[in-house]
DNA sequence: TAAAGTAGTTTATTTTATAAACCTAATAAA
DNA sequence: TTTATTAGGTTTATAAAATAAACTACTTTA
């Protein structure tokens, strides 16, 4: 009946990166602090948990003298995404 | 740019009971714990959560001489949900 | 009447999310 | 030129959540 919800995209401030990720190139840090609201500790962590399971890639390198993180989404990143908004239907009846 | 996540609602479990109680007039505590196969103590813990929310009411009585406690949603919880719903549609995409 | 099953609740544990505190370098002000 | 202040983060601590395990109360079955 219900199909089950990855529980690493089922959360709001990863979802909302992946979310942005599905629709750009690239985004940085900043950009995503700024689009999602969150504190950077937060996103910080949250980048990681993504990153780690391999959803995206994380670049560490600089905007002039600043440092700049700069992330993609994987094609693995997209395919749970996909998943999840499927999973995601079968509770919220959107065909 | 994203509508946040009723963080009530936003949870595997919690959902599915909504959103099996928005689809019927009532459904008990056995039906819904075969319908999500969550375990008896999580089921318990998570409609207290829904009950207290007001988005559910809870009642307890008897089939035959077995308990049987009897679910149903409230207006509150019908709006809540329509309103969770429309908040995730600007994660992912959905018109 | 003893054992097993039903319908739940309560308590304890693990996992998560989040914020607060911290670090390093760059820029601006005194 | 030292001294704040700001930018761009990371690490650590805390609060909240999800979940399972243990328990209660009662019923049915052997």
């Amino acid at each position: 009946m219900f199909k089950s919800l990855n529980p690493l995209l089922h959360s709001e401030l990863r979802l909302a990166v992946v979310s942005i990720l599905v629709g750009v190139e690239s985004a940085d840090f900043v950009f995503l602090r700024e689009q999602t609201g969150a504190s950077a500790g937060n996103l910080s962590v949250q980048i990681d948990k993504l990153q780690k399971a391999g959803y995206i890639t994380v670049e560490k390198g600089f905007k002039g003298k600043m440092p700049c993180t700069t992330c993609r989404i994987t094609e693995q990143g997209i395919a749970a995404f996909e998943e999840y908004v499927e999973s995601l239907k079968s509770y919220i009846g959107v065909r």
